[in-house]
DNA sequence: TACAATTCCCACCATGACGGTCGGAATTTC
DNA sequence: GAAATTCCGACCGTCATGGTGGGAATTGTA
């Protein structure tokens, strides 16, 4: 029950041209230096978010990409599906699911469980939009001083590797 | 976004030790044949759920595996944490999280985001029973054949392969 | 026209989790 | 002693994931 990095990397490269909206596309190198994201992981990234239909490319020197709706109007959940395919906790609750495939249905008991899990997960995924997230995000960053005063734990002798940061 | 066959399985061994809850152990060998799961795999399984204490086992000739508390008080988020490990959306709000981990702690803009997703998730599976699961299936075996006779789709002509029925 | 900055596309790769198998030891009952 | 069990540890193939690299095509600019 994780949320993929690339999903991560997807809402992160997406609220980074919410930040740009409005004034001409963003390169792929700005989002990359942004976020400290590897240039060539995010050009697939982007891929997917092109065909997904959540940002439109431009090419050439001045080009890059840019959201094609209002960020908020765009819910993570949109991010999430483009990125990882449908969010569902079974195979057998897809929409792309073949009848048929699992043996068990109709016998199952504990598909309305799952039922329950998706229709809940979808509910916060599609509450929260990438306008909320980048106005969070500022508002965190306006408070961030004060708070890192406060905090001093970093003993951590030896942390996990967790990727690009 | 999936829940592993492991915690299906796991699940499905816990409800068919439900089953026969108060009539002494049941073996894995009963369990690989109500389940068609292999019991190489279901010994291994077994094992994590013995270990996270929510069954106990008695070795030797009519031995076997028994829940430990009453199938009504073990919920469904009990079983997959022991058999997935806790269920959270990201590490960094799992309890054996070390801070510092991620260097976007006090930064994250989807944090809150997250919280509220594992909070929904959490709801959501502590709230089923091992006891619903068997009371449910119960029923559905009931009005099993009457659905079963109504629809004839297995049109599927190329069905993808699914583990174990 | 040359060049630099871009997106675009495809192939590759290393790692790890997952689902699963196997062989054998220990324990218990008959 | 033999059969039925749990127990344990090693191993294995496959697949998704996260990531790199090379080179096209496109486009603005000097």
């Amino acid at each position: 029950m994780r949320v993929s990095s690339k999903a991560h990397y997807g809402l992160r490269m997406m609220t980074e041209l919410a930040r740009g909206c409005g004034k001409g596309p963003i390169s792929l190198a700005e989002v990359s230096r942004a976020e400290h994201l590897p240039l060539s992981y995010l050009e697939q990234l982007a891929a997917q978010l092109r065909r997904g239909g959540l940002v439109e490319s431009t090419r050439g020197v001045h080009g890059g990409y840019r959201l094609t709706r209002d960020p908020l109007t765009i819910s993570v959940l949109d991010v999430v599906r483009v990125v990882e395919g449908e969010v569902t906790p079974v195979e057998c609750l897809a929409q792309d699911y073949t009848p048929g495939s699992c043996i068990r249905e109709g016998d199952c008991a504990s598909q309305p469980l799952w039922q329950r899990l998706k229709r809940s997960i979808d509910a916060v995924l599609s509450q929260t939009t990438i306008g909320d997230l980048v106005a969070d995000h500022s508002l965190v960053q306006t408070f961030a001083p004060l708070a890192a005063e406060t905090g001093q734990r970093q003993a951590s002798p030896r942390r996990r590797e967790v990727a690009h940061v």
